[in-house]
DNA sequence: ATCCATATACTCGTAAACGGATATACGATT
DNA sequence: AATCGTATATCCGTTTACGAGTATATGGAT
């Protein structure tokens, strides 16, 4: 056996959805949705069912039966198999226990920082501290409703996480704007020449063999 | 024009570099390499050059020059357009201001803790803790090291980001697991439950409407 | 009684991402 | 002199991802 693990998450709903009972693909999308989990999980049909023909192909979940109510489409339902029940519990594991590198938009606009003048730079990254503040807000509300629910913590760790996340980042484009406006930047003024040399479009000397991460 | 932005950073990245000088898409790559930007942006060949290719079509990049040199394979050096230069301005700019939803797997496993035992993530979220801190131990030394040759902060603070972002995952990760060792998680009991009814196969009622994140 | 928005349930075609494969050049090694 | 690993440079076929489209059913408002 061994095979192939699948790459995308919206797999792993698949497969932690089955895990409750068989369902049928429309169906796994309307519980995750009513859960908030499409929050957290990137959901599409067109990939849901792409996903789902994956899984079957790989022997991971196999169709129940097929149903048909009045002449609305045929829909079938799929339903763990073993190895699937192997694979969800092994791919979660894995997934909690190593951390994997994972590329963010606003991580590749910090490499190219230097394309445009720091002032710019500031100003923008006091925009996203706004941003960033009204979306921390908010999922606060919204966690402290779900206290108030009752609604066991089992089910918004999630947000929790991703509110840290956005919290600590708040933090940090504060610092570094801060730093930019009071000229703290160590390298402001080499910051300010490269920039005028590239829009005068010349052709620049960047210091190489730069940052070396080791994943 | 107001031509549909391209969403692979990667199309990022060969912008930025265009604006340096015309270049062809093998020596983009040698030279995101040798600074470590692929460190923060995904890169492989496969992917660059399908993405080259769509930045031709949409004008944002030309073909400058067909060279050849010796029986090598042919390459094409591209420049950027008036509308790529353009592109990569206003692209850069909206990244930085403007936070986008962007889904991890972290996340996502965690949106499905309930699938494992309470114990069980425990260990896991510590050897996640683990993992963290040698990430952490490797990027610092890094970092320190670009301090001493000079590098100037402008070319690092991607990799300061991200080495914040971890640090504050490791410290949610190593509270979180100690809750739930500690059994202080509100809801331990009913997750040890639900994951013995699940175990056994049974139907498990949820609570619906549970987070609700608007992005 | 009819209309319209919404829910149900998927299908299909296109676009993008990716992992090799390919083919030459070059320097070091045995 | 032949070999082997590495750098140069791109191409190609397959797999995935996605958005838009389709067609029926249902419940409430007019």
């Amino acid at each position: 056996m061994a095979r192939k693990r699948p790459s995308n998450p919206l797999a792993l709903a698949v497969l932690a959805s089955l895990y409750e009972r068989p369902m049928h693909p429309y169906e796994m999308a309307s519980m995750m949705r009513s859960r908030g989990k499409d929050a957290s999980i990137k959901l599409n049909y067109g990939s849901l069912y792409t996903v789902v023909e994956t899984l079957e192909r790989r022997g991971l979940i196999a169709p129940h039966e097929t149903q048909r109510e009045g002449r609305r489409p045929e829909r079938t339902v799929y339903g763990l198999t073993d190895a699937g029940r192997i694979m969800l519990i092994d791919w979660l594991s894995e997934l909690i226990s190593t951390p994997v590198k994972e590329y963010t938009q606003f991580e590749a606009a910090l490499s190219f920082l230097g394309v445009l003048p720091p002032d710019e730079v500031a100003t923008l990254l006091r925009e996203r501290e706004g941003h960033l503040d009204v979306e921390i807000r908010q999922l606060r509300a919204v966690l402290e409703m779900t206290v108030e629910r009752q609604i066991p913590r089992l089910f918004t760790v999630e947000g929790e996480y991703w509110l840290m996340l956005r919290e600590a980042e708040r933090a940090w484009v504060s610092q570094l704007a801060g730093e930019i406006e009071r000229g703290e930047l160590a390298s402001l003024d080499l910051w300010r020449e490269l920039h005028a040399q590239i829009a005068a479009g010349q052709p620049i000397s960047y210091p190489e063999g730069g940052v070396i991460e080791d994943d």
